[in-house]
DNA sequence: CGGCTTTGACCTGCGC
DNA sequence: GCGCAGGTCAAAGCCG
């Protein structure tokens, strides 16, 4: 499913989820079928349960660990409407989703220690699309902030870079987003094809509990066009 | 000065 | 058990 957004486009209308209403209506989490082999990190795993981030923090950030067979992107998304993975495989949520967790770790004068385990987790919906826009965080009409970013491997776009005849796993720049509402846990990732970095592929982990801030203008300004997966 | 970004370290789970 | 990979933390730096 693609629609276009055009430059005269007010901030989305997002659902709590983040995304725009017109989309999160029809679109139950990882429901549906393949996103066509580009949604990449879209599959949920469900994995043992683990331990809170600090603080409290963030839901579930279920990822797909595994190796990139485990990752192909020729299945549907493998979960049903409440966006619990139903499949196989495992992955590492974590985060106060869970149930029954405990201290995942502490920092005591800048040393941390272990924490303690945790029952079970709950993980939050996931879903993600593609846009492809000029700017890498879309106006969703929400305040994000970013916490972390990392280069990891696309093993969905595979594409090799050689070094002295060594093959070098492609790597995507990602980022790790979280709205900076009070106890609202979501978060997004954002990373860029590296085939086509004008495609960005943002990903929503939970729904929002509160409205969108639309204080500020949009600031996407560049027409993009977007293409959800679900 | 407060908020946000950057970035290296740390943590956790999975595959081999 | 070890190494790898992804996600998160948190100190430091930057900017308005």
């Amino acid at each position: 499913m693609s629609f276009n957004l055009q430059s005269s486009h007010p901030p989305l209308s997002f659902s709590p989820y983040g995304l725009p209403s017109s989309l999160s209506k029809t679109s139950t989490v990882g429901g549906g079928g393949g996103g066509g082999g580009e949604a990449a990190d879209c599959h949920l795993r469900r994995t043992t349960p683990s331990l809170p981030p600090k603080h409290g923090d963030v839901g579930s950030s279920g990822h797909l660990g595994g190796s990139p067979a485990q990752r192909s992107r020729t299945e549907p998304w493998p979960c049903d409407e409440d966006g619990e993975w139903n499949g196989k495989g495992s992955s590492r949520v974590k985060g106060p989703t869970a149930i029954n967790n405990t201290i995942n770790s502490l920092s005591v004068g800048g040393v941390r220690m272990k924490k303690v385990k945790a029952k079970r987790k709950v993980r939050e919906p996931r879903f993600c699309f593609k846009t492809m826009s000029e700017v890498d965080v879309l106006d969703d009409g929400y305040k994000w902030r970013k916490y972390g970013q990392k280069v990891v491997k696309n093993t969905q776009h595979p594409r090799y870079t050689y070094t002295l005849g060594r093959v070098m796993s492609c790597v995507v720049n990602r980022s790790y987003y979280r709205c900076t509402q009070e106890n609202c846990r979501v978060k997004k990732r954002i990373e860029r094809l590296p085939e086509d970095p004008r495609m960005v592929i943002t990903t929503y982990e939970g729904r929002h509990v509160h409205s969108p801030s639309h204080d500020e203008e949009s600031s996407s300004q560049a027409s993009s066009k977007v293409t959800v997966f679900w």
